[in-house]
DNA sequence: CTGAAAGCGCTTACAG
DNA sequence: CTGAAAGCGCTTACAG
C-alpha cells in the first residue's frame, strides 16, 4: 500500500498536519514568556498579569485557537479532570439516566468521564479501578458495589474519592446515593394492601447487593406492617437482576401450593421476567396476578399490561453522585455523605383487587 | 471544619497517602536506570534487555504494585490512549448496546472510552469535539453526525480519526458503520405487502440525519416495487426520533382522508408513538393497524402487542466501529471504509393481514 | 507584574 | 544490552 510506505527516517509518512498550538506559540507571539500566558489563563492566577497584557494573550489565544493541553498539565497538577465510571452492565436499561445525570454535573465542571462496563465477572472490577487509577482518575463513581465488596477496601487504600450510585457498602465507609428502598416497598405494599390483597410474593434481588437485602427487608416489613399473616408473606430470591432469573422466580411462587395474589419485584427487569412466567402458566395480569415493578424503567408503561411500578429518581441519582465526588475532591477530608432519594409510586394498570 | 485547616505552608493538610510508584522506584529497587525498566515494560522495545535484568525488573513491579503513568507516558508519545464517543442522547435505548460493543473492542485493545451526551442542542457537538481533543483523545466515534455537518469538515481538519455510526456524512468523507437501510425498509415492505397490504404508511425520520432520509428512500422504493400505488404510499415526516414525534406524525396519517392499513416507522421510538395515536383513536394494532418498528430497541417483545420490528446488530456496529477506528489510528493514511450490517426482520404481533 | 528554572513521569534517539 | 540526556506541554515556587 503505497500510502503506508516508510520514508528514510522511518516513520510512517503521513499528511502533513498542522500540530496544535502550545502555550510557547501563544507565548512568542505576543512577546511574552510562557508562564506569563499561563497565568493569564488561569482564574487563579490571573490577577497576577496585567490587563493589558491579559487581553494580548486572550486574542492570540483566539487567533491561534489554542487549547491547553489537558494531559500535560494534568502531569503537572496531578489532576487529570477525568472521572471514571464504573457500571455493572451497560446495557441495563436503568443505566443511561444514571449515566447522563453523572455526565451532565461532572461535564458542567469540566470533568470528562470514562465509562467501563464490568460485564458479568465481577472479580474483574478491582482489576478495572487499577486500570483507571493507572489513567489517574481524580474520582471514581462505582455502580457495582457488592456488600462486602473487596474493591471498598482497595479504593480506601488507594485513597481515591469514590462514591457509590444505588448501592451500599456493608461498612458504609463511602459516599453513596441511593433511593430510600425501604420507603419504595412500603409504597408497594401499602397499594396492594389497599385493594384487598392479602397474600402478597416478592421477588427479591441477589442477597449479596444491597437493593437486594433492603428491598427484601422493605417487604417483610411492610407486608407485617399491613396485618399480612406470616404464610402469606412469601419471598424468592433471583440470583441476578434479569429477565429470566424473574421468570424463574416467579415460576417459583406460582407453583407453591398457596401462590399470592399480588408479586412486588426488587425491580423492573424482574418484573418483566413475572409478565413471561405468567403468560406460561395461562394466567392473567392483573385480572389473576397483579404485579409490581421497581425502578420504573423506560417504557414499561408500554407493557401489557402497563407496568405499576416505583419510580426512583435515575438521573438525579447521577447529579448527585457527581456532587457528592466534587465536593469529596474538592475536600478529600469532609465526611462520607449519604444522599437518599425520596421513590414515588406510579399506578398503572398491572395492579387490581384480588379475584377472591 | 477542622478536618479543612490550613497548614503553614498554605496546602490543605490531608491524612498521608502513599502517593504511586514511579519508574524511578522501580529502577532504584533494581540497580537499572529508569529507562531500562521503560524499556523491559515495553512489548516493542522488551527485546533490548537482558532476560535476567528484565525478571528482575518484572518483580519489582509487582513487588511495588507499579502501574505506569498513562498520562506521563501519553505526553511523551503523544498517544492518550483515550477514544472520545459522542452520543446524541445517552438515554436514548438503542444507545447502550452500541456504547457496549464500542468498550468491549475498544478496552481490549488498551484503550478507555469518553463518553460524552451532546443533548438536544447539536450546535455545541463542535465545542465538544474540541474539548475532547484538548483532552488528546486519538479517535473519535460519532453517533450524531447530520447529514452535511459541519463537524465533518471539522474533525478532517484536525486531522483525527473518526468513526461515524448508525449515521453517515453526505460526502461520506469518513469511516462509517451502518446497518442497511434499504433492505430494512425492504424487509418491512415485503412482509406487510405479502400480508395483503395495499396502502402503507411511512412514518420518516428527520431529513436531515442519514437514516432518516436513506430508511424513506429505501421505504418509497420498495413499495413501488411491491407495486402500490402512488397514492397508497403515504409518508410524514417526523422532527426528531421520539415517542410524541411519532405519535404526533401517526395521527397526521390517520387522519388522512385514505388512511394507510400499515404503517412502518424509522424506528422503534417512533413505533411507541404510533401505538399512542392508535390508542388516542381507539384503533387496534393489528386488527385495525399493523405496525413494524426498526431497530428492535430492548423490550418491544414486551409492548402490547410485541413489536414487528427490523432487528439491526446494534453491539456488532459498536465494535465494528471500534476497529475501524483502530484500524485508522494505526495506519492514518489507509482509506476510508464504511461497514454495512444486514439487518433482518423480526416478526411478533403487531404485522396481521388488513380487514378488507 | 514578569521571567527563568525546575519538574510532573514517562520514552526514545544517542552513545557506548 | 545499558546509561545519560533531552523533551513532551504544562504550572508554580523563586527571584526580582
Amino acid at each position: 500500500m503505497v500510502h503506508n510506505s516508510k520514508t528514510g527516517n522511518g516513520r510512517v509518512a503521513r499528511p502533513y498536519v498542522p500540530s496544535r498550538p502550545t502555550i510557547k506559540d501563544v507565548a512568542s507571539r505576543c512577546g511574552v514568556h510562557p508562564s506569563t500566558v499561563s497565568r493569564a489563563l488561569s482564574p487563579a492566577m490571573s490577577h497576577l498579569v496585567a490587563a493589558n497584557v491579559a487581553k494580548r494573550i486572550r486574542a492570540a489565544v483566539a487567533a491561534l485557537r489554542y487549547q491547553p493541553n489537558v494531559t500535560a498539565a494534568g502531569l503537572r497538577t496531578g489532576r487529570s479532570g477525568l472521572i471514571g465510571v464504573l457500571a455493572p452492565d451497560i446495557s441495563d436499561p436503568g443505566f443511561p439516566p444514571i449515566l447522563s445525570g453523572i455526565t451532565e454535573t461532572l461535564g458542567g465542571a469540566g470533568y470528562a468521564t470514562i465509562v467501563v462496563d464490568v460485564g458479568p465477572d465481577r472479580s474483574r472490577q478491582r482489576q478495572l479501578v487499577d486500570r483507571l487509577i493507572a489513567r489517574g482518575v481524580d474520582g471514581l463513581v462505582l455502580l457495582t458495589v457488592a456488600l462486602n465488596d473487596p474493591v471498598v477496601g482497595h479504593c480506601i487504600a488507594a485513597a481515591i474519592p469514590v462514591v457509590l450510585v444505588n448501592r451500599t457498602d456493608a461498612a458504609r465507609k463511602l459516599s453513596a446515593v441511593a433511593t430510600d428502598d425501604e420507603v419504595g416497598m412500603r409504597l408497594a405494599v401499602e397499594h396492594l394492601a389497599g385493594l384487598g390483597h392479602v397474600s402478597i410474593g416478592h421477588i427479591a434481588g441477589p442477597p449479596h447487593v444491597s437493593t437486594g437485602v433492603l428491598r427484601r427487608a422493605g417487604f417483610e416489613a411492610s407486608a407485617a406492617r399491613a396485618g399480612l399473616k406470616p404464610n402469606n408473606i412469601m419471598v424468592e430470591t433471583a440470583g441476578a437482576y434479569t429477565r429470566e432469573e424473574g421468570r424463574l422466580a416467579a415460576l417459583r411462587l406460582l407453583d407453591r401450593k398457596r401462590a399470592p395474589t399480588a408479586i412486588v419485584a426488587a425491580n423492573d427487569l424482574l418484573a418483566l421476567g413475572i409478565y413471561d412466567a405468567l403468560r406460561e402458566r395461562g394466567l392473567h395480569c392483573p385480572a389473576d396476578i397483579s404485579v409490581v415493578g421497581h425502578n420504573d424503567m423506560p417504557y414499561v408503561d408500554m407493557l401489557s399490561p402497563p407496568l405499576t411500578t416505583v419510580r426512583i429518581a435515575q438521573r438525579q441519582m447521577g447529579n448527585q453522585a457527581a456532587r457528592l465526588l466534587l465536593d469529596e475532591i474538592a475536600d478529600p477530608a469532609a465526611h462520607r455523605e449519604r444522599v437518599v432519594l425520596e421513590p414515588k409510586l406510579i399506578v398503572r394498570a398491572s395492579t387490581a383487587r384480588p379475584k377472591r
